[in-house]
DNA sequence: CTCTTAAGGTCTACAAACAGACCTTAAAAA
DNA sequence: TTTTTAAGGTCTGTTTGTAGACCTTAAGAG
């Protein structure tokens, strides 16, 4: 692709809102943003939370209901829910990577390079205390749920979602979100072993330290590495790998 | 913004496809990505490029025709031209910002932190020979260029998007170019100093050259460099700086 | 027990974009 | 000169999403 229609190429797209506004929902609930049984914002403020109208919030609640996730009750105190128990989250199949072609792959884990890092650095340099209260929280409990595979891939999502917030730029944050929306069908591919999350919690307990000590280079270090780790662990499983 | 919020919050959006590609397509020609009197592709392949339809290419064309920035020509061996002479870009008044809150600005600068950094260090993992020949020569032209502040900007625009071209990665280019269109207005506040412009020439200089030795490292280093300079001077200009 | 109220549920009108068929122009080929 | 053809120009129907008014339900206040 030549310079000058690089600018162009896919500028605007975006697609289909009702589709990005389920799986944006969907992902909060699955990566038990909210929790079980926990209630959701109403539907007029979901709809001014993720921008978009209420007809299409209530669209995705719907699908969302049907696929068991949310629970809706009406009248006063009423609201929507996320179900006391969550379906079990469906193996993503091997065809399931068919629409994406291994250069999407590979663009997807650049972008994610490129964030994770950034991130990283810059929550060193701004993380407060409370922050770094919260992140080792957060590694604390991957460490105690190294038997379930789920739980421990919501609290994964939940400590890179925490240090983007660390760094405290929304924008930032609302990046990283996207980003592990996007990488979540992917992750779903990594084998369920035990080596691999110990090593995983290890980084992240160094990610972590270098932040406490707002050690900017070895925090994008650490996770340059962490990040590196999993791109290899995805490609050797791809198709062609 | 809890955390469970964090993912939602503007999720979606995506506004007005119109003006994106209005803006998208000013861009392209605003920062001489398409030289004057250069052709465009075809309004059916403008439509494919950007994602939109060929309605919307249509309209934008037409804001862009009125402002004189193209000039379009039917039957065959017609199509869109860049105008031979562009008009004087309007200096964006301080009014400007109005719309955009100091925060937003904060927001923009950090993620352009994270995407130029990041971008630099896999271009100098990366970048072949021929990408290293051509960013050379475009900062050679930014070096000759000191006198004509609007030909620099347009030349720099070039430089940070052939650096995410030599990434190799469509996703990381195409996030460039976004970077760098919603850079634009900021960009145009810098007063216009020769002495900044020489030290910008200096920081590109020490960026190729570390990537030309493939010096992933130093690349980010300098990179961080240059970004945060051109960071701290916008953040002197803005009110209540 | 009744009333208030905070939720979800429904409906209508409208605007933005899209898809695609078809028309018109004018340069280049025959 | 005539014909072909590659562009822009026009039109219509459809889908998607929005805005906002209004209805219905049921918990909690009185």
């Amino acid at each position: 692709m030549d310079q000058a229609t690089a600018l162009l190429k896919g500028a605007v797209p975006s697609g289909n809102v009702f589709e990005a506004t389920v799986e944006r929902l969907g992902q909060s609930v699955k990566l038990g943003l909210f929790a079980p049984g926990e209630q959701l914002p109403t539907e007029r403020d979901l709809a001014g939370l993720i921008g978009v109208s209420r007809t299409t919030v209530r669209s995705a609640i719907q699908v969302l209901v049907m696929g068991g996730f949310l629970v809706v009750k009406r009248g006063r105190g009423g609201g929507t829910f996320v179900a006391e128990r969550l379906p079990p989250q469906k193996r993503s199949r091997r065809g399931a990577l068919g629409p994406r072609s291994l250069g999407d792959v590979e663009d997807l884990l650049d972008r994610r390079f490129v964030l994770e890092c950034g991130i990283a650095e810059l929550a060193a340099e701004r993380a407060t205390k409370d922050q770094v209260i919260s992140l080792r929280d957060l590694t604390f409990r991957m460490c105690s749920t190294l038997g379930d595979l789920d739980a421990y891939r919501r609290i994964d999502g939940q400590f890179h979602i925490a240090l983007a917030q660390a760094t405290g730029s929304a924008g930032l944050t609302s990046a990283m979100a996207d980003m592990q929306a996007s990488m979540s069908d992917l992750i779903a591919l990594i084998p369920r072993s035990e080596d691999a999350l110990t090593h995983s919690n290890e980084q992240h307990a160094r990610i972590i330290a270098a932040i406490a000590r707002h050690d900017a280079t070895s925090a994008r270090r650490e996770m340059k590495q962490h990040v590196e780790g999993t791109a290899k662990f995805l490609r050797g499983l791809l198709p062609k790998g």
